[in-house]
Parts: structure tokens; C-alpha cells; sequence
DNA sequence: TATTATACTGTATATATATTCAGTATTTTA
DNA sequence: TAAAATACTGAATATATATACAGTATAATA
């Protein structure tokens, strides 16, 4: 992160108190009267100091699109993510995969969890899991036979019973008999546990 | 707090979700693009109509001069009671029948509920609701065919989908090839509809 | 039954706003 | 020491945006 100077640090704080109070960000004119400055070009350009060492996002064109980049706003609060499961991808956290986010008490299942997988099929359905619904995820490599875990081999991501069978062999096991068990070589297939339930979300 | 109707409140929460994803709140145009309006007139009105219910508040003369008022976000984080549903008695928010309670948004499912009720049984599982599964129950008499209800057919309550056969007749469905439809002749036996399920939440 | 609220399309416009250009002056960096 | 960054004023402008006005149609309410 580089260092920004005093002046932009106030233009910085000015936007922040600015969202705080009124729910959306200033436009330059507003930051001028805030700050004291005469001209527009004054703030414009504080902006885009702004944005050029990565403290804010301008979108262009648009008024009052300024908006702080928070790294931290989806892991510190209450805020959880919900991530598509795509048939071909990873759920990571990345932005563009984020549909949206649910609200909700950090304890609010029994074990700490990091993101609701949307569930794509009913592969699981004898186990409850039902399509749309949102599957708590933790990320974890702490795996128990029988756990519910979201396991990604290749690109493909699902959702499966966890089995271990021995020292090379997994099997990911679904449950419903329309399926078929996968049987992962460890040492052939490339498998990524991407965490485990912990709980589920319906909505209906 | 005054009713909003579906539509207002697609718009609420387009503009909750357009202030989450950009930072800053939606012009009249964006309204109509992500809800499909074609004239910002149509955006407008609604704005106007959340104002006037006090959901919101707009700045005269302002672009982007929307905010929500704290009342509809931050009134969240209310203790829902869990209810066990036992074999007979009636699943009443009597204090003694309160297994625990779980805090928890009040927007958290697509509508309003009033409190959790624990699944005992497997007549359902087919529609995903195992065991142990918190349903969340909405108190209301309004059901649609199909709905999930929570039945109370003398003592005895059950959750089953609802099918009504005829003015007379209703039929309670279970989701479970082991478990038989019950039908109710409403001139004979005395059927009482809890409410129905909004939603569902399972800790694992 | 009349009235109000809801739910839109469509056009028009004043103005709010971003943004560029032309300067001046000081400080920091290479 | 030259170049780049910082820190402004001031004016001009294209356009993004709120908002009013004129309609149409249906549902809810009194």
C-alpha cells in the first residue's frame, strides 16, 4: 500500500465522514466545501492520486462514484458472501463470483464458517441438499469420513459425502442413487478440498 | 412501519444490493436497468412511494441522493425462538416449550417468520427436510396449494404439504414414499394451520 | 361506486456533476 | 538539476441525472 500525504488523507477522511453521514459518496463540489478549496479541479485531482495508489475506486462518467476500497469488509463483519456453484470454477472469494451476501451472527452455526455455496443439482438430496439451497462452508482440511465436503477435481466443483478408502484412494460420494460414486487416485487426480458443511440455509 | 408492496420492496432491495456491489447508490436509469423498467418515471414513483413509508430517504436536487434509513437495515438482530415439534401438543411460543432461541435478521428469509420449529421424523425428506432441520415458520392463514404447512389435526402436528381437494377436503402430503397422505374432511375433524414454511436451516 | 394507490411508458428539461484545459507555485524525487 | 508530484485557482463544457408533465391501465380502498 503506498503512502498517501496529509492533504489526500483528509480528502480520504472527508469521504469516509461524507458516506457515514448522508449514505452516499460527495461529489467534488462537495468535497471543495468540506475542505475549503475553490475549485473542483482541487478535489479531482486529490482523487485521482486517490485512486492511482489504490485507496479508491472512481467510476468514470458516473456521479458520485466514488467508492474507498475496504479489503477487510468481507472477512471483519457479519456480511457473508453467497458463491455460485458453477459447474466449471472454483468458489473462491473473488468479487465477480459474490452473488450476494447474507447477514448474519458470526455463531450462528455451531463451527466458524467463511461463505454459503449455492447448490447447483440434487446430487445430495437424499441428504437433505436440495437445489438453490446455501450450504455454510468452512474452509478446511480437517476432513472425517462421512463429512459433507465441497471438493474440487479439475475445474469441476461438487458437492459429495467424503470417504476414505485408503492411502491413494477417496471416493466422493453422492446421495442419490441417480449418481455415481467418484473415485479420485490421489495420485493420478489432482483433488482440492475446498471446506466442509456445517450447515444449511433454506429459503423458500 | 407501513406496508411496502412486493414491487417496492424488489426496489428496496435493488438498492441495497446496487449500494453493496458499487459503493454508492443507483440513479433512477440503473433502477429501471437491473429491475426492467423502461421509463425512470417508473423508478421514480416507487422511490417516492419508500419515502413516503419511511424506508428511505431522498435528497432533493441530488444525484444518487438515496438512503435507506437505519430503521429497515438495522433492525435485524432479533432472538427467534426454536420449538420442538412433539408429538402431541401444539407448537404454541409458550415459554415452556422453547428449546433455545437463535438470533437472526429478520430479513433473513424472502419473508417475514416467527419462529423455528424442529422436525422430528422423516415424512419429508424428500422435499430436503430431514431430522433435527429448523423450519422457519411464518404464522399465517394465507396457503397456497403446494405450500410446506405446519398442521395441527387434534394433537397431533405435523409438517406436510398442503393439497386442497375440494371445499370440503384437504389432503396433507408427506414428501415420503414410506408415509401416507392424510386427508381432512373439514366438517368432521378439526384442522388448524399453524403457518407455513419459509425456510429452513440445518446445523451440522 | 368513486377515489386513491399502484404500476407502468414516454418525452422533455433544468441543473447537478464529472472532467478537461490553462495557469501558478511549491515540494519531492531521480 | 531536471523532472515529476503535489497543491491549488478559475473557467468551460458535455453529459449524467433528477424531476416534472402527459398519458394508460389495473388493483385496492373507502
Amino acid at each position: 500500500m503506498k503512502k498517501i500525504t496529509p492533504q489526500q488523507q483528509r480528502v480520504l477522511d472527508c469521504i469516509q465522514v461524507y458516506i457515514k453521514k448522508t449514505g452516499f459518496p460527495p461529489t467534488r463540489a462537495d468535497i471543495c466545501r468540506e475542505l475549503g478549496f475553490k475549485s473542483p479541479n482541487s478535489a479531482e485531482t486529490h482523487l485521482r492520486a486517490l485512486e492511482k495508489k489504490d485507496y479508491i475506486t472512481i467510476e468514470s462518467g458516473t456521479s458520485r462514484g466514488i467508492s474507498i476500497k475496504n479489503k477487510a469488509v468481507i472477512d471483519n463483519g457479519n456480511e457473508y458472501p453467497v458463491i455460485g456453484l458453477v459447474a466449471a470454477g472454483s468458489p473462491t472469494l473473488a468479487e465477480e463470483n459474490i452473488e450476494r451476501t447474507i447477514n448474519c451472527p458470526k455463531s450462528f452455526f455451531d463451527s466458524n464458517f467463511d461463505y454459503f455455496l449455492k447448490v447447483k443439482g440434487l446430487s445430495m438430496k437424499d441428504a437433505g441438499i436440495m437445489e438453490d439451497d446455501l450450504i455454510a462452508v468452512k474452509k478446511t482440511s480437517e476432513i472425517k469420513n462421512g463429512d459433507i465436503v465441497i471438493a474440487r477435481l479439475e475445474d469441476e466443483v461438487t458437492v459429495k459425502f467424503f470417504k476414505r478408502k485408503s492411502s491413494k484412494i477417496v471416493e466422493l460420494e453422492p446421495a442419490n442413487e441417480d449418481f455415481q460414486n467418484i473415485v479420485v487416485n490421489l495420485e493420478q487426480d489432482k483433488l482440492h478440498i475446498e471446506g466442509k458443511s456445517v450447515g444449511l440455509l433454506r429459503k423458500n
